[in-house]
DNA sequence: CTTGACCCTATACCATGGTATAGAGTGTAT
DNA sequence: ATACACTCTATACCATGGTATAGGGTCAAG
């Protein structure tokens, strides 16, 4: 219970580097409950979770800077109606890209798809199918 | 139409600096048609296609190497069968991960799309939201 | 025949996301 | 009390994906 670590244990469990700790420390991204008389740094179980959340989110594509950006989307009771609405906006955005994402990448799952399929024909493809194919989804080319 | 670029005109029609072109160049992702007497890269159209798709598959998360990969999937008349096969093995592999991309991708909206019902109901949640989902290893594509 | 916009190569530099190392203190088992 | 694993700060270093700059050639217009 209340089980608490130090950085290298921290690190061990999470299966990072120790000093990648120290460098989301100093990001922002994840701070120790407190200190030793020592300095030494002393982390609980919510630090781990908030970790191998950092790693996963960082394998969907999100910048470190984004992270600390979902992670401080919490709901806290005592906040206001006003914070609310900061929340769900800032989550509302990044909604909307990951759903963008999403699409683009469904139509690329849809070429790779058709040139497994032309393997199996042996039907020889163009010159860069891929691209052929990407032409044809209609997923949008540029936007700024 | 044939049309031809010079790597300024394909830079800026593709909305990308032109050291990037000669980056990706080197990176041999988008070699140029051919040279001028002057030692001009000259550019067709699909190298704007490419150049565009490129950047794409970069938003997506792919790497310029990963990009390199896709680009290059390809049947030729001629290959033999192995070729075939090899081919179809690469695209496997690239299906592969652009599914485990989409299904990380699709977890995350469920996340996002959870919270901000949690938001819209005003329910004063204890903890982050966020936390909560991907504590539970629901989102966990790796270690395999 | 020079000016300006463009191109060439080569190399330096930048940001992000780490990782490693140096030099010094801590904690504890023998 | 000393060896060993661990921690601290600070700084250097690495890879990726670019971007900028230096020193020079090309080319069309005037």
């Amino acid at each position: 219970m209340n089980e608490q670590f130090t950085i290298g244990g921290l690190a061990r469990k999470a299966g990072v580097n120790l000093q990648t700790v120290r460098y989301y420390e100093r990001r922002g991204l994840l701070l120790p409950v407190g200190r030793k008389e020592s300095g030494y740094r002393v982390y609980g179980l919510d630090a781990l979770k908030r970790l191998k959340f950092i790693r996963r989110a960082k394998e969907l594509g999100f910048t470190l800077e984004e992270i600390r950006g979902l992670l401080d989307l919490r709901i806290e009771p005592a906040q206001s109606k006003d914070a609310c609405e900061r929340v769900k906006e800032k989550t509302s955005i990044k909604l909307k890209t990951v759903e963008e994402k999403l699409k683009a990448l469904t139509s690329v799952r849809k070429v790779l798809k058709s040139l497994l399929d032309a393997c199996d024909r042996r039907s020889p493809t163009e010159s860069c199918p891929i691209l052929k194919a990407m032409e044809k989804e209609g997923v949008k080319e540029d936007e700024g």
